[in-house]
Order: C-alpha cells, then structure tokens, then sequence
RNA sequence: GCCCGGAUGGUGGAAUUGGUAGACACACGGGACUUAAAAUCCCGAGGACCCGGAAGGGUCCGUGCCGGUUCGAGUCCGGCUCCGGGCACCA
C-alpha cells in the first residue's frame, strides 16, 4: 500500500478488474430478488461533464447498494440516439448523423466507464440500430391495426428553426422546448398515437405511482386535465336543422347563460352566416384573430375580441332567445367548440359581457360579504327555476337528469390532453413503416419487410424538407399489396417513441423473437427505481406510459405501469445556472478526475445536498471531498499493520466505557446510513454519519492507554466505513478493502448488519426543562424507573434555581429523552 | 388567475413520529509543525447583553412575517410576504 492516495492508478485497476471480471452482468435468477435500477438514458451530444454525472452517481448508489443487500441488479445503459443536433451537425460540420452519433457514443461510453458507474455494458442500445427500431416499427403497425396511429390533416406546432412538427408537450411557453424558436400553426398531414384513448387510464393510474414524487404526478394530472360536465344542444332561432352543440362543466348555470360563443373557425359558421355582407364581416374578423394569436398570445390579461352574428339561439333551461358570437377567447381544439356564456359565474364571460353589454344574471345567492364580478363559489341556486335552493354540486346532477329526459344532451368528460403527434419531417429519426400505393391507399410495410431501414446515403443541405423526400430508391416502393407502384412515407418518427419502450429492451436487449423476451420481462419490469430530471415530468414519462400500456393491450408485456418508483433530480448549478455547455459554465469531468479522481467527484455531488434538490457547485466543496478521502486513506495507511494482526471477533461486554460507546456507535452508524440510502435516498447524511464515524475512530486512536483492547474495534469500525463507502466511492473503497488483507475485492461483500442489542444505550442523557425551557441535562442509568428520573431532575441544581420555590403543577416525562416540569407564574 | 414546491448561521445543508435548533462539511479566526509557505493536526465560533483578573459562567433573543393549538412548534393549524416551478382565454 502506498502512502499517498493516488486515484488515477487506483481508479485505473478497479475499472480493469471490474471489465475483466464482468462484475456488472447479470442475468436472470428466480432464486435471487430482483432489483431494476435505470438512469434516464443520455442523448449522445458530445460530450459528459460534472452537470451529467450527477444522476449517474445517484443511479450507482443504489445499484451498488441493492447488489450489496443481496439483490439481483439490472443496471443497463444506453444511448437516446436519434435526433436533430446529429442532423445539425451534419448540417454546421459536413458529418454525417451516424458517423457523428457513434463517435460520442464512443467517447461518453468511455468517460461513464471513468466515472466508474457499474453498468451491466453488455446489454448496451442505441435507439439508431435498425435492430432496435424495427421493433417500434412492428408495434406501430398493431398500433394501425388497432387505430391507436392513424393520419390526419390537422393545426400543428411548428417550428421554423428545427423545420419540423412539434408534440404540444414539445412546446413550452410558445416556443419549441429544444431551439426555444416560437413555434408557429401548419395545418399539414401528420400521424398521431391515440393516446387520449388511455386518458382515463393514465389519471387513474397517478394515484397508484406512490414512488413517484408529488410535483410530477400533479404535473401528470393537470397536463391530462380531466373535466366533468355536460354537452348539450342550442337551437338555433329559425334555422330548425341546426343545432349548437356546446360543452360546460357548469350545467347548474344553464338559467344564466345569457348568450352563446362559437370558435371563430367552427364549422357551424359558415351555415349560420349567409348574407354576403357579414360573410365579408366574419372573415375579417378571423383575419385579425388569425393575426392577432401569434402576437397577443402571451399577453397577460388579453382582451377578448367578439363578433355579434345575425343569428340567435334559444336558452333550452330558460326558453329565451339569447345573442350569438364568434368570439377569440373560444377554442376550436377544446370541447365543442362552442359555449353557452354565463358572465354570474364566469370570470372570462363576465368581461365579454361588459364589454358587449350583455345581461348578465346571477344563479349562485353570494355570501353577504361578497364584492367580487363573476362568482365562482358555492352556494344556493337562484334565479334558476327548477334548479332554485339545490346547491351547485345537487343542481349540476339535476341539470344533467334534466338534459337526458329531454334528449337535449348528456353528461360528458373532456381532457385538455390531445393525441400524440409524432410525425417529424426529419431525416435522423425511425422511418414510419408505411407506403402509399396509387391503388390501394395507405398500407403497412409487411411484417417481413421489417426494418424499414434508414437510408445512409444522403445529402443533408439543411435547406428545408427532409433529405428522404429525394431519395429515389427510399422513397418508390412497391405496393405490399398489389405489388404496384408506391410511395414510401419519409416522415420519421418522434424520438420520444424510442425512449417510450428502452426500458423492456434491455431486459433482453438482443432478443430477435420480438420487442421483449416474455420471460425476461416478467423477471426485470417494472423498473424498481428510475432517476431522472424533472424536465420529463410529462413528456417522456407521460408517453412511456402510455406505450407500456398500448404493449400491455398488445399482449406483449403484463405490466401497467413502467416505473414503479421515480427519483427526480435536481440540477447541477454553478454561477446561478444551469450546467450547461450552451451557459459556458460546465466543469469537464477529466479536469476533476486528473485532479483528484472520479471517486472524488462522485462523493462531492452526493454530500453536497440530497438528491432532488438543486446543487451548487463548489470547487470548496470538492476539496473538501478529497480531503475525507486523502484522510481516511492516511488513517488506514497508519494503522494497517496493527489492524491486520487484530483479531476481528471481540466481546463487546469485556470493553471499557468509551470503546464500548465507540462500538455503539459503529452499530448506530450501520443503522442510519441503511435507512437514508434506502427508504430516503438521504445520501448526503449517510455520508455525514461516516465521516463522524472516521472521526470518533480517530479520536479513539488518541488515546495510547487503550491501544491494545481497542484495536479490534477500530478495525471494525474502519472496515464498516470502508465498506458503507463503497457505493459512493467504489475505487478508493475496494483497494482499501484489499489493503486490508482481504481477498476478491468488495462488490461481492454484504452490506454490514447492525445488532439490536448493540444499539442499547447504558447511559441516557435526560434533558430538563422548566416551563418548556432546556434548564438541565442529567445522564441517568438506562433501567433506572421513571419516579427516580423525575426526583433528579427536580433535585437538579440548575433546575432548582428556576423552580425558586415556585409550585410544580404537572411533570411531563417522554421517556428517554426529556422531563419538563411546569410551574406556575 | 389556478396547482405544486421552498424560505434554517458567513455558505451548502442537518434535525426521519411535535421533545437539547444548527449534525456533517465549506469558508473564516486562533494555535502547533516549518527558515518560510503549502499540506497536515489541534482549538474556536448563531446573535445581543451581563458577571469575572482569568479560566469560565449566566440571561435574553433566534428557523421569512403575523396569529393560534400545545407542558413544549423549524415541525401542526389559520392568515400573509418573498422566491422557484408547472399550467393558463381548457368553458
């Protein structure tokens, strides 16, 4: 053993030894529980640096730790590789996407397997190999046997910059959540899963991930937007044929609707509006909302635009005759359509109301300290004839009976949630397994065709439009129906499909049957625990699933849910942003690990804070890291000798006080680190109790008197940190290990077992208060009886100078830990 | 506007079920070692005030703000302020 720590060299032969060995491969073991743990899987951009690593590090942790506690792990990685910088890229340097894609793949391979995270690399994907997609390709064409994807022509996200179509997921705030171009509206031909089909599912589902943080789920919940009401019919006045269908999640207000409001592109309009001159009136106002939208949509408090038709419409609970609008605060992409407008109860009625001059009626009896416009509160219904003295909620059941016994309408549920859009006119992406034949129409590639590879031979001009759109021999296909001439679809898939199903294919990641070996699936799904950031918190964990969910209707996998426990992650932060090579504040990897090691890195990002809160970078901090390490290396180097020849058992009754309270502590040590790395992922106070635990051993060490009965407790005091160590600091933990005269390094080595009987305190330490004020502290016996504990504490002589005489009204003894005694005055 | 979080020393953060607030670390100050520095080791430390020659001892205040429950509140309840995030004419 060396006496400087030299973690290059250590760091070099573990990661040797690890490879030689295949320490990380598992396979599958019904005799052993299983454990699947999975870092959300990296876009291949280049390069890895201390921002990244911090999931890793976090991922390892509990990896390590599961192995240790005897489970069987799965920790497999892989690479997220299709995508629009591999095509930028090409654009910028003349790469090709492959050639660009696989050469950082190769490097972050290398910097991860630096950083010394245990990944089982044989089953290593990247979502770019034909062999990979041709399975989302296969699920694609059940998915069209199913109407889970169809095609249609609709208004999609567009951004100008990425030349492609956008999920609304995708689109965050108006502009696209990767180039953060404002995205504009195309109305084009586009595929779409149908997710919304799995809505109900999705919602229900929420409650049951109870590994899942809050924020996510609630984000999950409020993406999927689930809203009970009603649709019903409007007449409208002297058109008999037509009627307006509009949908409200407030049927209890019907008597209040003192007007209605169409999209300004709803079809009905059309019909409605048939004199030339406000045909003339209609298109010039949905030219300006046309307009208007694109500037005015982030507006804060956007005044609503409207425009009075000709037309009226009769208020089926009232009987009136009641104006119509188009107007832009209506949506076309949301319910109907169409609304009934009740400005009582409604915020955004009530301003067109005022500025139109509409009636407005109140149905809900305000609260007398009531001063507000529209009330949205509860109440008691007035105004509102049969409806009158129900409350909102018994009123809105009415209503509803009310609609179905006159055919007028129905209960409904309406999501804010819209089908998943995944056509992308991208070259570097899953070709769409479909061809167009001039005969028969759309039809999937047979299954035996299967891949429909990607072709390599492109030029990528970057000038607009996908480079397979002019690839001759890609795109003419024969028809694999009639054999006749056909066109084959160049729209690419979405890459968030690839990340939808990664997780099932490492459990058999070379299987050639299908998407997933059956049998692997049942042993390995779902995941136990995933980590990522919470950037995903509804796109990627949204789509995954629903993709799990379409595969388990599919028959092919019998989980409902991929991720049964979800650790999201906080940022790595430096200078108040975001590590980010665009922010220019990134600190490389190999910088740290010239400097003080991988292990060193590692340990600084999980001390510095728990796992899903954001952290600060500080070079501080990590020399801080370093030094616990350089000092436990010394300490061990120290007192090597004389620990080996100690023997090991003891009888921990035969030791003298304080090395008996150095063994307890060793136990308590065990106690707290087991619980925060696995019920807390608390990992930064598991680091804590160690280091306090090196620290006591090395205050015990002072103490020359005790250096022969107190050996064999520091060395089990050193060899349990060594050991708790080695999930977070692996390298510098198994030569450590070896130097200590053990054989076959750690990763076979049972995470340590503290002892009840151990932890038992001979001496308790009784805090005394007076008045709920701390005034004493007395170390009494552990078997000494309650009655005696309180007689000392009143007997205390700090405790007697407050009490002054003064009449004790009642003791409060939590046993253990305190006696408060409480006077009067 | 609605829905989630969060606010604790100079800093990152501890305090898991209401029971000694500030563990552990960083930065800082003092000391030892050294010709000197670095490294290392030891000691100190929430704030204000008081007693003492000193070592030391004591009192009060203190977890964003105001109030409540309780013998006792960083923790529970009500009302705010500020910060971060998500959604947003979704009927």
């Amino acid at each position: 053993m060396e006496d400087r720590y030299r973690a290059k060299a250590i760091e070099d032969k573990w990661q040797r030894i690890w490879e030689e060995n295949r320490t990380f491969q598992v396979t599958e073991n019904p005799g052993k529980p299983k454990y699947y743990v999975l870092e959300m899987f990296p876009y291949p951009s280049g390069r890895i640096h201390m921002g990244h690593v911090r999931v890793y590090a976090i991922g390892d942790v509990i990896a390590r730790f599961r192995r240790m506690k005897g489970y069987n792990v799965l920790h497999p990685m892989g690479w997220d590789a299709f995508g629009l910088p591999a095509e930028n890229a090409a654009i910028e340097r003349g790469i090709h996407p492959a050639k660009w894609t696989t050469e950082n793949i190769v490097y972050m391979r290398d910097q991860l397997k630096k950083m010394g995270i245990s990944y089982d690399w044989d089953r290593e994907i990247a979502t770019c190999d034909p062999e990979y997609y041709r399975w989302e390709q296969l699920v694609f064409i059940r998915m069209l046997e199913r109407g889970l994807a169809y095609r249609k022509r609709s208004t999609v996200n567009w951004c100008p910059s990425c030349q492609t179509v956008l999920a609304n997921e995708q689109v965050e705030g108006g502009r696209c959540w990767r180039c953060e171009s404002e995205v504009s509206k195309r109305d084009i031909d586009g595929w779409f899963f149908k997710i919304t089909a799995y809505a109900d599912e999705l919602l229900d589902g929420c409650d049951r991930l109870t590994g899942w943080p809050e924020r996510v789920i609630a984000m999950q919940k409020n993406w999927i937007g689930r809203s009970e009401g009603a649709e019903f019919d409007l007449p409208v006045v002297g058109y008999p044929d037509l009627k307006i269908r509009v949908f409200t999640t407030r049927p209890d207000t019907g008597f209040g609707m003192t007007y209605a409001v169409l999209a300004p592109e709803h079809p009905l309009v059309d019909q409605l509006v048939t004199e030339p001159s406000e045909q003339a009136e209609v298109e010039r106002f949905r030219a300006e909302v046309l307009k208007q939208s694109e500037q005015e949509r982030v507006a804060e408090d956007r005044p609503k635009h409207g425009l009075r038709l000709s037309a009226r419409v009769i208020n089926p609970f009232s009987g009136r005759e009641i104006p119509l609008f188009i107007a832009d605060y209506v949506l076309m992409i949301y319910g109907t359509g169409a609304i009934m407008a009740v400005p009582g109860e409604d915020q955004r009625d009530w301003d067109f109301a005022k500025t139109h001059e509409l009636d407005i009626i109140e149905t809900v009896n305000r609260p007398a300290e009531w001063s507000g416009e529209a009330f949205t509160g509860d109440g008691i219904k007035i105004n509102s004839g049969f409806l009158n003295g129900l409350t909102v909620a018994g009123a809105k059941r009415r209503a509803i009976d009310w609609l179905v016994e006159r055919g007028l309408g129905e209960a409904r549920v309406n999501y804010r949630l819209r089908d998943w859009g995944i056509s992308r006119q991208r070259y570097w992406g899953a070709p769409i397994p479909v061809i167009y034949c001039n005969a028969c129409g759309m039809v999937p590639e047979r299954e035996e065709n299967l891949p429909v590879v990607l072709p390599h031979d492109v030029q990528i001009s970057g000038k607009g439009g996908s480079p397979l759109t002019t690839h001759a021999a890609f795109v003419s296909a024969a028809c694999p129906r009639c054999g006749g001439p056909a066109r084959r679809e160049t729209d690419t898939m979405d890459t968030f499909v690839e990340s939808s199903w990664y997780f099932l294919r490492y459990c058999s990641p070379r299987f050639e049957g299908g998407i997933v070996e059956r049998d692997a699936a049942v042993y390995w799904m779902p995941v136990d625990q995933y980590i990522g950031g919470i950037e995903h918190a509804v796109l990627h964990l949204l789509y995954a699933r629903f993709y799990t969910k379409v595969l388990r209707d599919l028959g092919l996998v019998k989980v409902d849910e991929p991720f049964n426990a979800l650790l999201s992650q906080g940022m790595v932060v430096k200078d108040g942003a975001k590590m980010s090579k665009s922010k220019g504040n990134v600190v490389s990897d190999d910088v740290i690990r010239d400097k003080y090691g991988a292990d060193t890195g590692r340990l600084f990002e999980l001390f510095a804070g728990p796992p899903e809160k954001d952290l600060e970078w500080s070079d501080q901090g990590v020399e801080g890291a370093y030094r616990f390490l350089t000092r436990l290396w010394r300490f061990t180097f120290q007192h090597r000798e004389a620990l080996i020849a100690a023997r090991s058992d003891f009888s921990p009754n035969d030791l003298p006080g304080d090395l008996r309270n150095l063994y307890r502590l060793i136990h308590r040590t065990i106690k707290k680190v087991t619980e925060d790395i696995e019920s807390r992922f608390h990992f930064n106070t598991a680091i804590a109790a160690i280091m306090e635990l090196l620290n006591a051993l090395s205050a015990s060490v002072q103490d020359e008197s005790k250096r022969e009965i107190g050996t064999p407790v520091i060395k089990a005091g050193l060899e349990t940190i060594i050991t708790m160590l080695y999930p977070f600091v692996p390298h510098i933990a198994s030569e450590l290990w070896e130097s200590l005269d053990h054989r076959g390094g750690l990763d076979a080595v049972t995470w340590p077992q503290y002892s009840e009987a151990a932890l038992e305190e001979e001496q308790l330490l009784i805090v005394v208060q007076v008045n709920g004020k701390v005034r004493g502290k007395i170390t009494v016996s552990a078997d000494v009886d309650q009655t005696r504990i309180e007689s000392e504490a009143l007997q205390d002589q700090k405790v007697r100078s407050f009490l002054d005489g003064k009449k004790v009204q009642k003791v409060i003894h939590v046993p253990r830990r305190l006696v408060n005694i409480v006077v009067e005055g």
